[in-house]
RNA sequence: GGAGGAGUACCCAAGUCCGGCUGAAGGGAGCGGUCUUGAAAACCGCCAGGGGGUUUACGCCCCGCGGGGGUUCGAAUCCCUCCUCCUCCGCCA
């Protein structure tokens, strides 16, 4: 969410900032005139409130004298109509002020590139060589088939398309690489771990931006205003929601491991096969809350912990900077880490790096005070995967495929694979 | 799921039956001071935070006693509703 002030005293320089991510603005022109007529209906009424006060003091003072108060009792009664009157219509007029802001989406940094849409983003840097095979690579789909450590079939049959099931080495390689970077962020990097509730409220999921606009894309749990987690940004950013920190305690950095589940609406057809699109996968997010002075440096830092895994790992991977076409609603400058999928010859992306600056923070009243008798400013929020780990099985089955159809375990995960080398 | 009890400022806590002189007593913590070589103790003083409107500013005003409605000239106090926490019972990993 914007800044109400700001995006009054800024309208025109704001909204050519929000032109570039090329989105329908069409309904922020109503901005400007339900801002003021909010304004008048709040000087309006709170005149009319502080008469109100002052008379009752007065009618308070007649009925202790037993003097006659009638007239002024009359005359209070026809304000307060009026008072109702205008509050009602000032309800009505920041709802819709409410709508709208929340429906705008975040101004993208200066940093970011300008752009249209994914073929405009521009790469940040590459690590890792490509494998070269001397035998067609596989797809990790029929290598795990294969090997027989996940089921996409039976997953079918028991819930449905874009789930699945992983067995045996697949599954403990699953939470091999759970623990792997959950240890990693939590013991090398700083983070405090969290386990967080799957499943979270209406609130939420509108204080780190996935409603209103998004609905269509989780899953709600009938009879109840709760969703199931699209990922664990959501129930940790909204940890400290209406909540006011100190600013010693800032940064605050949690790595939380959640089940992610997503409704993947308007993908049909992309990505059918294989553990990249599903409707449930496991990640481990990044999440931090920084100072805005320090928001840009923390997103650097963010971003090159989430690179950890990957290089730890020996795997491939490049660095996009999303440009404002691609940066999503939310983000003011995002970057995403996209891992090497040899069947595809293409890098896919397992991790999204954003700051979101305070766009999250007013949404959902995340504030800290510099001093101890300061005035609350909003906090900066950022998160990042750190992986998603499905998307991660799937690179280490392609990346480390063997032509005998056996996948080498790299060498960093061993330890949490009971020293496995090979799956086979 | 059933039956009770409770949510008041940073913390504890009065006020709620019987609406107005309570935007909130009293403690504690915190801050400033007196005393002291220093500290403690004692004593004196300050201490609601937050949101909003208006103003160049000082300031003025509105909202605010868990959230949201309602009754009333006037609500911490009366009514409705939701949420959270505690105790007991039931169920359960």
């Amino acid at each position: 969410m914007l800044d109400m002030k700001f995006l009054r005293q800024n309208f025109d320089e704001v909204k050519a900032k929000l032109q570039k991510r090329g989105e329908d603005l069409s309904d922020l022109d109503a901005f400007g005139e339900l801002d003021s007529r909010r304004r008048e209906l709040i000087q309006e009424t709170e005149e009319l409130k502080a008469r109100r006060n002052d008379v009752s003091k007065e009618i308070s003072q007649l009925k202790k004298n037993k003097e006659d108060a009638d007239d002024k009792i009359t005359e209070m009664r026809e304000v307060g109509d009026r008072i109702k009157t205008l509050d009602t219509e000032l309800k009505e007029v920041e709802e819709k002020l409410e709508t709208l802001l929340l429906s705008i989406p975040n101004i993208p940094h200066e940093s970011v590139p300008v752009g249209e849409d994914e073929d405009d983003n521009i790469e940040a840097r590459r690590s890792g060589e490509t494998p070269v095979f001397d035998f067609e690579a596989k797809p990790h789909w029929d290598i795990a088939t294969d090997l027989g450590i996940l089921d996409f079939e039976r997953a079918g049959k028991v819930t449905g398309s874009r789930f699945v099931f992983y067995k045996g080495v697949g599954a403990r390689l699953e939470r091999a690489l759970l623990n792997f970077m959950m240890d990693l962020h939590a013991d090398d990097h700083g983070y405090q771990e969290m386990l967080p509730p799957q499943m979270v409220n209406r609130t939420s999921m509108t204080g780190t931006g996935q409603l209103p606009k998004f609905e269509e894309d989780a899953f709600k749990i009938e009879d109840w205003d709760y969703f199931l987690v699209p990922t664990a940004e959501v129930p940790v950013t909204n940890y400290y929601r209406e909540e006011i920190l100190s600013g010693e305690d800032l940064p605050q950095k949690f790595v939380a491991f959640s089940t992610n589940f997503r409704s993947e609406a308007g993908s049909a057809g992309r990505d059918t096969r294989g553990l990249i699109r599903q409707h449930q996968f496991n990640k481990v997010e990044l999440v931090q809350l920084a100072k805005p002075e320090e928001s840009y440096d923390v997103l650097e830092e963010l971003t090159g912990h989430a690179e950890k895994v990957l290089q730890l790992l020996k795997l491939p991977y490049r660095v996009m900077s999303m440009c404002t076409g691609d940066l999503g609603f939310t983000a003011a400058k995002k970057y995403d880490i996209e891992v090497w999928i040899p069947s595809q010859e293409t890098y896919r992306e397992i991790s999204s790096c954003s700051n979101f600056e305070d766009f999250q923070a007013r949404r959902a009243g995340i504030r800290f005070r510099r001093e101890e008798k300061g005035r609350p400013e909003f906090v900066h929020t950022l998160n990042g995967s750190g992986l998603a780990i499905g998307r991660t099985v799937a690179a280490i089955l392609e990346n480390y495929q063997q032509a005998d159809g056996t996948v080498v375990v790299p060498e960093a995960l061993r330890p949490y694979m009971g020293g496995k080398e090979v799956i086979q």
